[in-house]
RNA sequence: UGGGGCGUGGUCCAAUCGGUAGGACGCUGCACUGUUAAUGCAGACGGUGGAGGUUCGAAUCCUCCCGCCCCAGCCA
């Protein structure tokens, strides 16, 4: 008897097969059960009488949520079944059986958000949950994909790293090293500058972590960030190139992930929606977008969750708004040749209130300039030697930017709180599960 | 780190002015051949986050502590 995956269900109408999987829900309705499987790619329903099938039924009658089965029997179609298709059980195996003295404690109900990630480890097997993980795999795979197909190696950057990419106050320490203090990275950008060098092309795919005292639906403690780096490149090649990325792994999603965009409820049209060109407003012109809808904003001050959600709800699409005031950015970004006061830098607003979910620029190429900013920002020199050998050594003008996974996996599944698009979610009040 | 809010059986909620803490879900049993978080009937288990205080009496009022949620800042 083959082993058939749920979601592979529609293709074998008629043909005996078997799914392995969880019993999801059960309903009992005098000598007829209508048993629900889940197999983590979908959910179908059973249906078996006592008349037809009595041993089947009598393995499920009074079988407990969550329990483990193999189940076998007949699909057919029926237009009363969820998903339109049921199948005519015929044989159970029960793998274990949840007693009932201690049964599973996620019900088909609702629960508080602090039950449900008590119970995390649990709670991810929710159609709902899954969907979104399915999600979160296509997004991934379609953006190492995307970056491949566009010449870009990864080059992975280490988690253990001496000091800051941009200040010692955010990084998490680690006791460990014997001779000096090793923190957790917050971001690979430094090393992925050395490895543009040797490559041209690259990017890093991994974990950043950030001793923020954040709290909104927006951060994570841990989180994983995108980021490509490329020599010879500029401002504008960046944002093509990242206006290219969102694209991709959207169209990916929409293309691959029909019945998880479905279980979540999305709005498909609005993912449509997102193709290149994305508009490109300077800062400048965005401080008067504010003003002229009533924000006060003055020139010189960076924009909080407000001011992004006045700016990204003109546009069906995500917005670029680029050469932010030198002063509100890192130290290493490059200064507009025309206006000094400028850097070239750039965030992508993700639309429907999702926030900031790129940030990147041109970073300085001048050993000079990079001293001097590294001196104002009081920073200590000898931990960016090696940083600087990139600019006394064949330097080029380079670009990259990071990617947020997590806030852009939110956006496209459309859901609420970030937390629930990563499986194990780590913020500053939880660690466990 | 500031501002606001919430802690009641395993879960989700109710409890009027300070007056015997209750319901639903879940679990058990029975009934039901097309259920859609099935339904109906019956049953069992089980709780006021913690420590003080006020009071004849505290889930309720006061103080402190703990846990969590939301917002801001920071950022992706």
């Amino acid at each position: 008897m083959p082993f058939v995956s749920i979601e592979q269900i529609a293709g074998h109408a008629g043909e005996e097969i078997t799914v392995r999987g969880w019993l999801y829900n059960l309903r009992e309705s005098g000598k007829l059960l209508f048993p629900q499987f889940r197999d983590g790619t979908g959910v179908v329903q059973g249906v078996v009488s006592l008349k037809e099938s009595p041993e089947a039924f009598q393995a499920l009658a009074g079988l407990t949520q969550e329990s483990s089965v193999e189940v076998t029997g007949r699909v057919r179609a029926d237009s009363r079944a969820p998903g339109g298709h049921e199948l005519q059980v015929t044989g159970v195996a029960v793998v274990q059986k949840i007693p009932e003295s201690d049964p599973y404690p996620i019900q088909l109900k609702e629960h508080g958000v602090d039950f449900l990630l008590e119970k995390r480890h649990l709670w991810i097997r929710t159609p709902r949950q899954a969907a979104i993980l399915r999600v979160r795999d296509q997004s991934i795979f379609a953006a190492r994909e995307f970056m491949h197909q566009q010449g870009y190696a990864l080059t992975d950057s280490p988690i253990f790293t001496p000091s800051a990419c941009e200040g010692t106050t955010n990084l998490f320490e680690v006791a460990y090293m014997d001779d000096q203090k090793a923190y957790l990275t917050q971001s690979g950008q430094l090393y992925l500058e050395a490895t543009a060098a040797a490559l041209g092309k690259v990017y890093c795919f991994g974990p950043a972590f950030r001793a923020e005292r954040s709290k909104t639906r927006r951060h994570l403690t841990e989180f994983w960030m995108l980021e490509p780096e490329a020599a010879f490149a500029h401002m504008d090649d960046m944002m093509a190139l990242a206006e290219g990325l969102i694209s991709y792994m959207i169209s990916s999603v929409v293309e691959h992930c029909p019945g998880p965009l479905a279980t979540l409820g999305r709005d498909v049209e609005r993912l449509n929606a997102v193709r290149p060109p994305f508009p490109r407003i300077p800062y400048d012109e965005a401080i008067e977008i504010l003003h002229r809808s009533g924000n006060q904003t003055p020139w010189g001050e960076d924009f909080g969750g407000d001011e992004e959600t006045i700016l990204s709800s003109q546009y069906d699409r995500p917005v670029i708004v680029h050469r932010y005031p030198a002063s509100i950015k890192a130290f290493y970004m490059e200064p507009d040749p025309e206006r000094p006061d400028l850097a070239l830098g750039f965030d992508i607003l993700a639309p429907e209130g999702y926030g900031e979910i790129v940030g990147g620029g041109e970073r300085i190429s001048s050993l000079e300039l990079l001293v001097q900013r590294l001196r104002e920002q009081n920073l200590p020199e000898e931990a960016f030697s090696w940083y600087l050998d990139l600019r006394r050594y064949g330097s080029v003008p380079h670009a990259g930017f990071g990617l947020g996974i997590e806030r852009t996996i939110a956006w496209i599944t459309g859901v609420e709180h970030i937390r629930e698009v990563i499986p194990f979610p780590r913020t500053i009040y939880r660690i466990s599960p």
